[in-house]
DNA sequence: CCGAATCCGTGGCGATACTG
DNA sequence: CAGTATCGCCACGGATTCGG
């Protein structure tokens, strides 16, 4: 729909090159990751989203699942009870990409302290302005 | 602690919690991934990259290197000739990544077609506004 | 050839308030 | 309980210009 996309903004032009990019733009939200961690155990409520991600406001909550509902990766659930109730629940998909995504993880605590003395040392020798002055 | 939180601005707070974030904050800039693919075959000048990658600027190419370099993922080689030439190089923990990376390019590969779809139904069911108006 | 410095637009994200 | 709507900040990144 809508020929008329003035923007085509990145995507048509980027997405066909490099798959990588495809995920991590899906991926490198603030909140993703966490939320497809928290929901690793089973359905969970949006209430219980909010309060075991810690920091994540209510807007953020809902966006973020929207997106992920969206590509694919959760499932929304609504039971009309009194109360309203929904539940999320990741998808096949995102349970391997959430295995993967481990990986990633691995490599992190690997490399962690690696990283944190490289940035150390490139701090010391560039120092920030020391204008000997 | 932090007499004047005002903003605190994650790190401290985030950084401790998922490692996972980590990582991604390094690698969900726009190039960063780019870069290591292109710096994976070898050492790798400067120019040679601005054509490789297509579409960077010399202000984000230089930026995301230095970064890349503070962390301890590239190293950054003068060659101190009459036209000046630095070469780029990723260091064992970069390919580590790198081919953690590739993981995740199995998984968008895999799943590209299921999220493009799962997209598109979404968007059809959820019209954008239809306001019937 | 390899950058650094500046200006500026875009959008991700937070804070807050309102709804069914 | 589970959202939606509105606003405003600011980091990311693009364009351009200057320098060794």
């Amino acid at each position: 729909m809508s020929q008329r996309n003035t923007g085509v903004t990145v995507q048509a032009v980027n997405a066909h090159a490099c798959p990588v990019r495809e995920v991590l733009d899906r991926v490198s939200g603030k909140w993703s990751v966490q939320i497809l961690v928290a929901a690793a155990h089973g359905p969970i409520r949006f209430t219980e989203l909010e309060r075991s991600i810690e920091g994540i406001s209510r807007r953020m909550l809902t966006l973020t699942l929207r997106n992920l509902e969206r590509d694919g990766l959760v499932t929304r659930t609504v039971y009309p009870t009194v109360p309203p109730k929904v539940e999320y629940e990741l998808t096949t998909a995102a349970r391997e990409l959430h295995e993967t995504l481990q990986r990633l993880t691995d490599w992190a605590e690997r490399n962690r302290v690696y990283i944190a003395e490289s940035r150390a040392a490139y701090d010391t020798e560039h120092q920030p302005e020391l204008v000997d002055a």
